[in-house]
DNA sequence: TTGTATGCGTTATCAG
DNA sequence: CTGATAACGCATACAA
């Protein structure tokens, strides 16, 4: 009697595998993977046969089982602060094309600013043995510091630049941000300048932004002060909410610093339905240089930020730490980026 | 002698795994594995000395080998035709958003509307072995629609609907956003309208709401016809040219409808300073509703997309699909959205 | 409610 | 240049 029960195979049955591929040519499975990840240690004609095996067999390797072999993966994990507004798509768009470029997949999360979202897409990713991570800013809860510290990866801030921390850095200093805008209005000859700070909680780069924009007005020794929105409120009513505010002081500002171009919009439509004119009566700043922004009427001046730029950059660190692409030598920790005035209509 | 040369540790010999859990609390792997999957089945004193010391040992699931064993991840890979347009990155905002509320994860890459570069994503995306696929579009080569076809996963179709179609649909009839534009401009007592196509190749969505407007146009016994920009062009730079070169015929039109806003954008400014009067001269209409577009002079009429809640639903079927969430009964494959018609100044 | 044995598909190790 | 074998860390089927 035939009682031996059939060996059952028991979940994944129908997918090609590495050994079916293998079995067809009549070589070694672990031929076929030196195909795939080193194709010049197989000879010519192996090569030819293996080739035609897998699109014949439309074989497509289990980069699940791949990796946890080989204790890494091709994903690069990236937490950013959101997706949809003006400002990260192009990080995001510029720093994914790169990857793919190079046959790495991106893994996104969003925070939102918040330290504990940020913690918690941090640790998951880390489930998934990511090739590296990348994260926005240098501000990150106690525990995220450690996670990343330990993590024995790539790690890469985004969107900042503050020389001394181990991560690698590609941005621009925040507080430079600032001094730049309030130079600028200073040399435009502003005197009394405001600065509106983002609604949005948990936006510390703003803060610094803030902070080099307070230190210039003391340098030149004027008064600064700043504003700060109802924090329920979307970023273009704050800056409404701001514009009606300061101009009801008793002595109002001739200048308003915005902390980005959303608030700044708001600002300025704002001030021409008070029948105020852009810059004659208030100056209007913000900072993004967001696509609506040369559309304004007046013109929006601001600050353009490298969105792209540090993208690219951002990437391209990721590959070389992974020895993906040749190292520039040396590799560079810091990637100091430089924002662009651009100057328009509204100061 | 001991001759027994000590097992050696390979490769990952730092990683904190399921048996270190298991080992600290006395139990098997397995027990801390369910105290993941299933907590209700692990005994209420087990959970909690579980739990400790998951986290005195800072561990990780590692979520390679889970999903390899199960043969399933929680990664939902999506394409989509950009990322840093103003117009899906809402999609993706609320489609990663509504995943991470549910423990999965999202793998992203973009196509620029490139259906070969699709199915290289898609090929990648599936080595992952992703819970599910969402693409854009019905659009796709044919390698692709097999591809998906053959999957074995959810697959989902966004910012499209079309009924007759395998995949799960969540979008809207782009073809009923050309009527919809057109009717509005016929309804205002315009005759003679224009269309301009996109001058991003690829963007086949764009040819259906062209000949929605098309039909509409020809059943009120009036002439249709259409501008299509050098393809080379930024679309707010083909805006432009469509502008001029449209209001330089012998009959130039008295309404146009653009293939998007930027290219409406582009098209206003520009007749502005040709001295056109919009809408008096000529009206314009856009589509998207992107950001912009209500702080143009004149404001610009367009028709908004649902933009996030296509993402939110494509995200919810995918969930229903996979049985993570309970399934709207029934589980319905064609979600018809609805497009808003936002009528401002430019019309 | 908990444990034992086994396999998921690939790559690292070491040998030829 | 090619191959046999043992991991990688976890989940499934089945048993207790």
């Amino acid at each position: 009697m035939n009682d031996i029960s059939p060996p059952r195979k028991r979940r994944n049955a129908g997918r090609v595998t590495l050994n079916d591929v293998a079995r067809q040519v009549g070589v070694s499975a672990l031929t076929v993977s030196r195909f795939f990840n080193h194709p010049e240690r197989v000879s010519q004609a192996l090569r030819q046969r293996i080739g035609e095996a897998v699109s014949a067999l439309g074989y497509v390797p289990n980069l699940m089982a791949g990796s946890l072999a080989s204790a890494r993966s091709r994903i690069v994990g990236m937490v950013i602060p959101n997706i949809s507004g003006p400002i990260f798509a192009d990080t995001i768009q510029a720093f994914s094309d790169t990857l793919a470029r190079h046959g790495h997949q991106l893994l996104l999360a969003s925070s939102y600013f918040s330290l504990e979202q940020e913690e918690n897409a941090v640790r998951t990713f880390l489930g998934w043995s990511p090739a590296a991570l990348v994260v926005t800013s240098h501000f990150h809860s106690e525990s995220t510091e450690k996670i990343l510290a330990e993590a024995e990866i790539p790690v890469v801030e985004t969107w900042d630049y503050q020389p001394g921390r181990a991560p690698i850095q590609v941005g621009f200093l925040h507080y430079d941000v600032g001094v730049m805008a309030a130079r600028h209005l200073l040399d435009k000859g502003y005197r009394r300048i405001a600065f509106v700070l983002n609604s949005a909680v948990g936006d510390f780069s703003a803060l610094e932004r803030r902070a080099g924009y307070g230190d210039t007005l003391q340098a030149a020794g004027l008064e600064s002060w700043s504003f700060a929105p109802s924090a329920e409120c979307v970023p273009f009513e704050a800056g409404k909410q701001a514009m009606e505010s300061l101009m009801k002081e008793a002595r109002p500002p001739d200048a308003i610093i915005f902390a980005n171009d959303n608030l700044a919009a708001g600002g300025l439509l704002t001030a021409r339905r008070m029948g105020l004119r852009v810059p004659d009566d208030c100056a209007v700043m913000g900072f993004g240089d967001y696509a609506f922004s040369g559309m304004l009427l007046p013109a929006l001046s601001t600050i353009r930020p490298p969105a792209r730029l540090i993208g690219e950059i951002a990437a391209l660190r990721v590959l070389e730490s992974l020895s993906v692409i040749p190292s520039t030598t040396p590799l560079q920790r810091l990637n100091r980026l430089e924002c662009e005035l651009v100057e328009r209509e509204s100061t």
